[in-house]
RNA sequence: GCCCAGAUAGCUCAGUCGGUAGAGCAGAGGACUGAAAAUCCUCGUGUCGGCGGUUCGAUUCCGUCUCUGGGCA
């Protein structure tokens, strides 16, 4: 089984950090299709607020897992899941390389190692958990999970609602533990064999970039863009509660000034990138990097790879 | 110049009926299997504006000075 995996070559790191640039230079020198493992790319009509590859830039490569629904439709990681291991075949049947980029590290994860086999999300079951807990008090639905799956309970905080419903969720709907339906799966898959990059960097230098990208976000019609989401759908969208988007919409209300609505931004994206580097610091296999182009050590490394 | 109100953690502030102080935000670290750009957890010593006085003991009371708001001239 082994021997027949197909490389996938993995860009991965935190927002900003320069993984675009970096495939759009590796696309130069392979023949590379772009796999973004982004969780909010997927939604048309958002776009500058999501830093989405240019025109220009998709035009030259081929960019999949981009606009793939609208931002009143829900999408989650078995999804992408379901829909990029197929194309990832296609590129390999077409005699091309495959390359996942992207910073959403639960979707890369999940794409090379699977899911465990547990159902998927039921909006109404989860609005009438978290209404239990309101009504009901906090703790009500810690308790309620202790009962049927203490394993999980022990691993999720009392006030973490939402992995709380799941797990509640996961229970009600197949009736069995969310934690014997993960036991002994642990991402164990390989359908790839892979190759993951990352670029490294000083944490000033990422937060420079970060401050810059806020920055040119507004410019170039981030509010304007908002503007748009709230007329077409709503102010309510669990989509406009993206990072960018969920500040305009603070600035629409008044909340912010112009100049605050800037640095909220940088701010909060600044903390994602953060929690974005916990995540991919725990990573295994990923190579951190400070550039391509050293002295091409990493291109040598990447030809080596592809050669086996 | 006079009157009033402030001056406490990087920021905004609370508080100590006198026994040297704590929240939110920021920052750092962490968790994460169908909402993941979401969600959640942990970490707070700082001449309590300066100098005097009262007191066993002052950031807390008194005086004075400096600075910042606001008002009156």
């Amino acid at each position: 089984m082994s021997q027949n995996q197909q490389p996938l070559l993995v860009i991965c790191g935190p927002t900003a950090s320069g993984k675009t640039a970096w495939a759009l230079q590796l696309a130069r020198r392979y023949p590379l299709e772009i796999i973004s493992a982004d969780s909010r790319q997927v939604y048309r009509q958002m776009d500058i607020g999501t830093a989405k590859a240019s025109a220009a830039e998709r035009a030259q490569i081929p960019h999949h897992m981009i606009d793939l629904i609208d931002p009143d439709q829900e999408f989650s990681v078995a999804d992408f899941v379901d829909q990029a291991r197929p194309l990832i075949d296609q590129i390999h049947q077409a005699g091309k390389l495959p390359c996942v980029v992207g910073g959403t590290g639960l979707y890369i994860r999940a794409l090379l190692g699977g899911l465990a086999p547990v159902p998927s999300g039921d909006e109404a079951l989860r609005a009438e958990l978290h209404q239990r807990e309101s009504s009901e008090g906090a703790g009500t639905l810690h308790r309620e999970l202790l009962q049927v799956d203490p394993v999980s309970a022990a691993a999720i905080h009392p006030n973490n609602l939402i992995r709380l419903v799941r797990a509640l969720e996961v229970y009600h709907l197949s009736g069995q533990p969310l934690s014997e339906l993960q036991a002994g799966h642990r991402f164990a898959e390989q359908p790839y064999r892979v190759m993951k990059l990352a670029p490294q960097q000083e944490r000033d230098q990422l937060y420079r970039r970060i401050d810059s990208r806020a920055k040119q976000m507004l410019e170039e019609g981030l509010i304007a863009e908002t503007e748009w989401l709230v007329a077409r759908y709503s102010a309510n969208l669990k989509a406009l509660q993206t990072l960018g988007y969920r500040e305009v919409l603070g600035y629409l209300a008044r909340e912010l000034d112009a100049t605050q609505l800037l640095e909220t931004i940088a701010q909060h994206t600044r903390q994602y990138a953060k929690r974005q580097l916990t995540w991919f610091r725990k990573e295994p296999e990923i190579i951190w990097v400070d550039s391509l182009s050293e002295s091409g050590r990493v291109l040598r490394s990447i030809d080596k790879f592809l050669l086996l």
